[in-house]
RNA sequence: AGCGGGGUGGGGUAGCCAGGAUUAACCCGCUGGGCUCAUAACCCAGAGAUCACUAGUUCAAAUCUAGUCCCCGCUACCA
């Protein structure tokens, strides 16, 4: 029994802070998977808003682009152009990618705190904080350093030492001194809004216990951050590069940065609106409790998917929806070790791009989404994914198949005489899968549904195999056909299937099959639907190239491709 | 330290929430065989796992409970 969707769909990724270009193990989890999944409920027909944005404020941001001699906005216009167009390179399907400096969202935030405060979840309190008189600003916890109270490290930060791990105070600090300047600071007081969680604790429960969609690894553990205690958690910050603060007496503060990023969902979504000439169809994702609204994520920013959003969402007592899903994944290591900017660990997503075609690395960082547990990047296993999966048993079948189509029926699909039971039973293992990948992709299962893909080739391949129809072509030319036929109607489903996962590859494909329009454009209920015989197809291009350099080659060409990059202005 | 997630054949993963209907599944690799339409691609068969460890619950445990060890994340002013 098919269950209708909801018309709805609004699918979100975490917003990039962009004071780096982002890594493979941010896009993955976030951008890549919002965007497999936002092109699938696309072809399902629904009506899909795909939205996210640069996180551009706060105090990393201003430190950059002082250690760069430019203003915080002359940074991140630069870094923000930057990263949508990288995006762009990497196909994301967004319908809006804004950024946190946008005069919609900035009025959003603004308005959205003044009725948190009117509804009286906003409480104002003065504390004590780090101040640094040489650079006139307060020190956010992580800014500070010095020796650590327990072991003598060093270096410990404000918040945490990193050699023994115990929490800190950054007054606890000896010899405390500011990341920036070196100098020591002082103590300084200062009030500051805080929004009071505890008040939201029963409704936030109650939301999350109610939603079954929900994983449970997220589940679970928002439950027990509640279960803990919620804490009230301050939404200023004297910080200048911000959005200014709304309320009475905050002249000069600004919001907090987590505050402000996850409030631009909300924002995204309505500017993309107006923009399209429809300034109230906002409503219909944010409103209309039938939407879904999905998150992606990765596991450091659980909480503020399931609690700060939520809370400030109930809060504003708008009756926003709230999410309907959080995907979040784990962590993608390279080679066994955490990525790191500063010690060059990991790829970017603009060198990663340099070595291959975009869909090379949407295939394999879909194939080993970190969905359970960390997973680890190494050029053995990337070289393997795409060689063995993408192009021996996807590339090739497609190619065999269509080649010998072209090469002995004139490129014409062939009319088949008798569909027996055989021919039959691979359609209808090829309409399972079809289903199977929808079902997989609507659980965020996308590891699964990138297997689910490859695996429809494994079943073309092992189907041409048995049939050997090259050698019926001497004995039984109609069966041949037959066979072909039924291997054509395989490559049609894969074609939509995959559109999904490898855009570029499908869109190829399409026009191989000398169909009309777009791949994207489509229907993912084209799978299903056959190719007419007599209907003339294109002489097939490989879709894939096997990578033939070695681990050590493709290091050699990351180090060049760096180098390169490096020496190009930005 | 507390909390959450994870530890499954040589490598990479799924299964675990709702214990048995599968001989613990899938991919890579390995061994043997087949095929020759196709990018030396494809297909079949086989070897290979005390499901981290220990103790329990149960007729039955990878799956539930308790403890131990190891890895990752979070712990609220980094974002």
């Amino acid at each position: 029994m098919e269950i209708p969707l909801p018309e709805k769909v609004l699918v979100t990724s975490a917003w990039p802070y962009i004071n780096v270009t982002p890594h493979l193990g941010n896009l993955v989890g976030s951008v890549l998977s919002a965007d497999v999944t936002a092109r699938y409920y696309r072809l399902r027909g629904d009506d899909v808003l795909m939205v996210s944005g640069s996180d551009e404020h706060g105090t990393p941001i201003e430190v950059e682009a002082l250690r760069q001699g430019i203003t915080p906005k002359e940074l991140t216009d630069r870094n923000h152009a930057r990263v949508a167009e990288l995006f762009r390179k990497w196909d994301a399907s967004f319908d809006n990618y804004t950024r946190t400096e946008s005069p919609v969202h900035k009025l959003f935030v603004q308005k959205t705190l003044l009725e948190i405060q009117k509804n009286g979840y906003i409480f104002e309190q003065d504390t004590q904080m780090l101040y640094c008189l040489d650079d006139q600003r307060f020190l956010p916890d992580r800014f500070v350093e010095g020796k650590c109270p327990y072991c003598g490290y060093e270096r410990a930060r404000g918040d945490q030492c990193d050699r023994c791990g115990r929490l800190l105070e950054p007054t606890m600090l000896i010899e405390p001194y500011c990341v920036i300047c070196k100098t020591t600071p002082t103590v300084k007081t200062t009030r500051h809004w805080y929004i009071d969680l505890s008040k939201l604790a029963k409704p936030l429960t109650q939301y999350l216990q109610d939603n079954q969609q929900l994983p449970a690894n997220v589940k679970n553990f928002s439950l027990n951050w509640i279960k803990e205690g919620l804490k009230p958690r301050a939404v200023t910050r004297d910080v200048e590069w911000g959005i200014p603060a709304p309320f009475p007496g905050a002249e000069g503060k600004t919001i907090y940065v987590w505050v402000d990023a996850v409030l631009g969902y909300v924002s995204a979504t309505i500017e993309q609106c107006q923009r399209m000439g429809q300034p109230e169809k906002w409503r219909e994702y944010w409103l209309n409790k039938q939407a879904k609204t999905l998150y992606f994520v990765g596991k450091d920013n659980i909480p503020f998917h399931t609690i700060i959003l939520p809370a400030l969402l109930l809060a504003s007592g708008e009756g926003y929806n709230l999410p309907w899903n959080v995907s979040a994944t784990e962590f993608l290591q390279f080679k066994g070790e955490k990525a790191s900017k500063s010690q060059r660990i990991g790829i970017w997503i603009d060198e990663a791009l340099e070595m291959f075609p975009v869909d090379y690395w949407r295939f394999f960082l879909i194939a080993t989404r970190p969905e359970s547990k960390d997973t680890n990047f190494t050029w053995s296993a990337f070289i393997d994914k795409i060689n063995a999966d993408l192009n021996d048993t996807f590339g090739n079948f497609i190619h065999r198949t269509l080649s010998f189509i072209v090469s002995k029926f004139d490129g014409e699909i062939p009319k088949p005489t008798k569909i027996d039971k055989d021919d039959e039973a691979i359609l209808q293992s090829i309409k399972e899968k079809v289903e199977t990948a929808a079902q997989e992709l609507e659980n965020s299962k996308l590891q699964s549904a990138a297997n689910t893909l490859i695996g429809i080739s494994r079943v073309g391949n092992q189907y041409l195999n048995d049939k050997e129809p090259w050698n019926l072509m001497k004995t039984d030319k109609e069966k041949a056909a037959t066979i072909f036929y039924v291997a054509a109607q395989v490559v049609k489903a894969i074609t939509v299937v995959s559109a999904p996962f490898i855009p570029e590859t499908a869109e190829q494909l399409w026009h191989t099959l000398n169909l009309q329009g777009s791949a994207h454009k489509s229907n993912w209920d084209e799978a299903l639907k056959p190719l007419e015989p007599r209907h003339k197809i294109a002489k097939p291009k490989p879709l894939f190239h096997k990578i033939e350099d070695d681990e050590a080659k493709l290091d050699e060409q990351l180090t060049q491709v760096r180098a390169k990059l490096a020496s190009q202005p930005k």
